[in-house]
DNA sequence: ACATCTTCGAACAGAAACGAACTTTTGGCG
DNA sequence: CGCCAAAAGTTCGTTTCTGTTCGAAGATGT
């Protein structure tokens, strides 16, 4: 099967939203109710995705799962402007870690033409988002999958990421505090965070502007070890003041 | 092959806008819409772009992708039924290795009502499945994903692999042939199988009634290295014999 | 459990796209 | 100029796609 231009949209479609009814479809599109459910269909056999009685769905789906998806279409616009700006950003042919997060995901799919990278990540969707670049090699870290958002996390993971050394380090994170200090919730999260700091040559941060003052437990790293912020907005004071002073370029994404 | 101008010109195009319809490219070049046909299949056989009913597109590997999941759906009602003969064998809470292959995937997803498993895999795929599992410890194997099947595989795979010893290694294999050798295509994958097997404690292979004297390049090991066998139909002749010899029991599943 | 409203899927028909075979044009080259 | 080969155009039977219709299957509310 060749899949058209509007199947792979559909697909895009289901991925984005988590799940769409077959009329919304139909409507997006322009054409039948019919035609939609042979799509549907065709992609559902061809394990794609799921679909239920009015529409269709992404394939995994565990009620965490459907979470996380939904975390992840919150902020949607912004995370893709900031994915855009840190793609730009990207030189072709350079070696890159990529850690966990709905941010980074958007990045890796931002990643897709570009030529020759070469990509660690312990995320396993931006694994499997980043094996379709034909011209990209990816690198998955061992570990334990967390089945919420299927980072790979533990002490494996980070003997792993041990053995490299890369041009940049991506990591998203879950808060930055007025102190300047990045913290997440999971602790065997955070030790995989601080290897790939450890082992990056330059760190780059993506946070929109929901994480600027939001509180989490486990500190990462401070805002000093961090080279450059990707965001969506201006940040709140204090931030722009304890950037400067800790050398943090900042990337505002339009 | 050696493109002409108007060739170059039209991946081009393709490239910029991710598709084009044969109608749109004819228009652009004042030829007939035979004409670009012709490039078009001469492009798309060279793999150079991707065609679809009324057009071409870049070649994502997300169409490669589907290729993959069309082989999924291949003999997919005796996949089926060994996947559901293997997790019937499959006690509860014991520790396994699963390997690469379509079926092998069909076994995961018939696990996933399983409790208190531990799995090892260096299948991107197997893992997306079984994160699904909240009650399923899924460990992923580092290393460099291929793209056709999301399959994990290099030297890394191995030394990660070699860290664990389970009681079941849960093997798919390409081809078996008529002296009882295991045979699969990419290197690579051999290495990997090959330390699944010395890590496991009993060695199961999985292989539909397709996989019985089809050659393929690689030895992967042989026959008296497992201890069972699960396939869909009675093995043709000589295997019986080479089975009973090699002391593998036979689980046919109906 | 029943009635009702949706959604689904099979079957058919018209339209569009495809591919094979054949013809025409184009561009050397003796 | 005429010949030849390669590229492009033409024609036509075949395949694929899409919309339509209608009975079956699935959801929903009482």
């Amino acid at each position: 099967m060749s899949p058209n231009p509007r199947q792979l949209e559909l697909l895009e479609q289901v991925r984005e939203r988590g799940s769409v009814s077959v009329e919304a479809l139909a409507e997006r599109f322009g054409v039948t109710l019919q035609t939609v459910r042979r799509d549907v269909k065709l992609l559902a056999d061809a394990g794609l995705l799921a679909r239920f009685h009015g529409g269709a769905r992404v394939p995994s789906s565990t009620t965490e799962n459907i979470a996380y998806r939904q975390r992840q279409s919150l902020n949607e616009a912004a995370k893709q402007r900031i994915a855009r700006a840190v793609a730009r950003a990207v030189p072709e042919a350079c070696s890159m870690i990529i850690n966990i997060g709905t941010t980074t995901e958007a990045i890796a799919r931002e990643l897709l033409q570009h030529k020759g990278l070469r990509v660690i990540t312990n995320n396993l969707n931006v694994a499997a988002i980043l094996s379709d670049n034909a011209d990209c090699e990816v690198i998955v870290a061992g570990g334990v999958v967390r089945s919420r958002d299927r980072g790979i996390i533990g002490e494996a993971t980070v003997d792993f990421i041990r053995q490299f050394k890369v041009d940049i380090g991506l990591i998203g994170i879950s808060g930055i505090e007025a102190d300047g200090s990045l913290r997440d919730f999971d602790y065997r999260e955070v030790k995989v965070a601080q290897t790939i700091i450890e082992h990056s040559r330059e760190v780059w941060l993506a946070a929109d502007h929901s994480k600027f003052n939001r509180p989490a437990m486990v500190e990462l790293a401070h805002l000093n070890q961090v080279d450059v912020l990707f965001t969506d907005a201006p940040p709140p004071d204090p931030f722009p003041t304890l950037l400067a002073e800790a050398g943090v370029s900042c990337n505002v994404a339009v």
